[in-house]
DNA sequence: AACATAGTGTGTATCGGATACACATTGAAT
DNA sequence: ATTCAATGTGTATCCGATACACACTATGTT
């Protein structure tokens, strides 16, 4: 049994070299084709999905392991990365009981202890350009990939609301901070940025009052070239202006509605 | 030694019932004569400040141990309590290097390697009634005290940036979300409600536009009652309708500004 | 080659909340 | 009785947000 030489293996490095009694949980997001996706990872030989998640080294900051995780589902390397809430109840079994969720894991007795002993959950969220990432699972599961936000089934332990809280600090982060340097290519079209707000916010706007609104915020750049293929006027590219964009982030004070 | 005892029954009981590597801080603020205090803790035998803290029982579920906490420092039962981030960094050392702060604690070995191991720590605020709090110290500190938040000294760890960052989330949550019940006394007048705003933000409104503001929120009752004992003509009472502010919490929907 | 189509670029009228501002009133102090 | 400082209340204005219309163009169609 290789596999489970690595699991054992896998432990005694969280036991010697990891925090007790913490982990963390990376809800990632991506954007594609107008829909808003989330990477899930499905446990080994169950179909049962949840968050990709980590634990901290004892020498290494929170922040790092965090990225570390992201780092290692996707293969990015620079990602937008937030802490949004750090969720601590002695019961974090919702769809699933504890047994249940022991059952469906299926592992030796003494790893699932290890793997799901009680925990406070830092959860972190994500904005990673689609396009770029190669979902990867790691020991503990089979399969790495996409869901649709509004397709997502009942996952294990409290991780649909961990989405469903980060979407909501997501949303909020809309109304003052800039948003769109890690989700878009580096070039994109204004119906492309006004389609990823409308995702996010899960609402419609007026196409020439949010041109206008993202204008002012003097945060983009107009290229001189447009976007062919498509059978109509080709629209022009923008860029953020990554200097004034990482100010607007910092002083958080661009932005009203 | 009595006191040593006490401390070695207080690390026995750590180890054995709390979790380990977490803990948590709490800001408290608190509200008076027109400024907005903090609640400190001064180590046993030194000039050294810090924030009250605590560790989570395993069979306690985090936000109940921060709510304990408080219970434990204030007196206080239902206060206004939430969770703002969690810091991870592995050196949360500022004004004193760990060394000097293990020398300023003046702890035997064991017990500081106890108390100030490498811990992920959870922020809380907590809004509440300065009237009604008592400010007990505990085991490992002498005093405690309300301090003006600008005149807090350099304290211990990074407890001056959790102030900060607490301050700031306040603030922020000032823009969406109704303040004062928990910061002022059941009956208050336009002006302590309007003293609290501009102690919290920093700035001074414009008294007219304050009230319409207020009053078009729809959480304030104003009651039959004036309060006397100012030279001046006494102004109206008021209590927030605690149904309608309850719900304006939740939906976070009423405020903009 | 001319036309139809659907999406894009841009400008203007209007609404509504936020802001600026003024005058009458009152309770205590003198 | 008078004075003073703070309170109660109303209105004009500003500015960003919203609603809305017409011209333009790259492709696909005939």
């Amino acid at each position: 049994m290789e596999y489970k030489k690595e699991l054992q293996r896998l432990i005694v490095d969280i036991k010697t070299n990891h925090l007790p009694s913490v982990s963390i949980d990376c809800v990632i997001f991506g954007f594609h084709q107008g829909q808003l996706k989330v990477l899930l990872l499905r446990w080994k030989n169950t179909d049962d999905w949840c968050l990709p998640g980590g634990r901290i080294r004892k020498d290494e900051n929170m922040d790092a392991a965090a990225h570390r995780s992201l780092r290692e589902r996707t293969g990015l390397h620079e990602i937008f990365l937030q802490q949004f809430h750090t969720f601590g109840d002695i019961n974090r079994y919702r769809h699933y009981s504890q047994s249940e969720t022991m059952a469906k894991l299926g592992l030796p007795e003494d790893v699932a202890r290890e793997v799901i002993s009680r925990d406070i959950s830092v959860g972190y969220y994500a904005l990673v350009e689609f396009a770029n990432v190669v979902p990867t699972p790691d020991l503990l599961t089979d399969e790495c990939r996409w869901w649709d936000v509004q397709q997502i089934p009942a996952l294990l332990f409290d991780h649909n609301e961990m989405i469903t809280l980060a979407l909501k600090t997501l949303r909020r982060q809309l109304s003052y901070q800039p948003i769109g340097y890690n989700l878009l290519p580096e070039k994109f079209t204004m119906p492309d940025l006004q389609q990823l707000y409308e995702t996010i916010l899960g609402e419609s706007m007026d196409r020439r009052n949010f041109q206008k609104r993202m204008l002012s915020y003097g945060i983009l750049e107009r290229l001189d070239e447009r976007k062919t293929g498509g059978a109509h006027k080709s629209p022009y590219l923008y860029r953020f202006d990554k200097e004034k964009y990482e100010k607007a982030l910092e002083t958080e004070s661009l932005f009203t509605a």
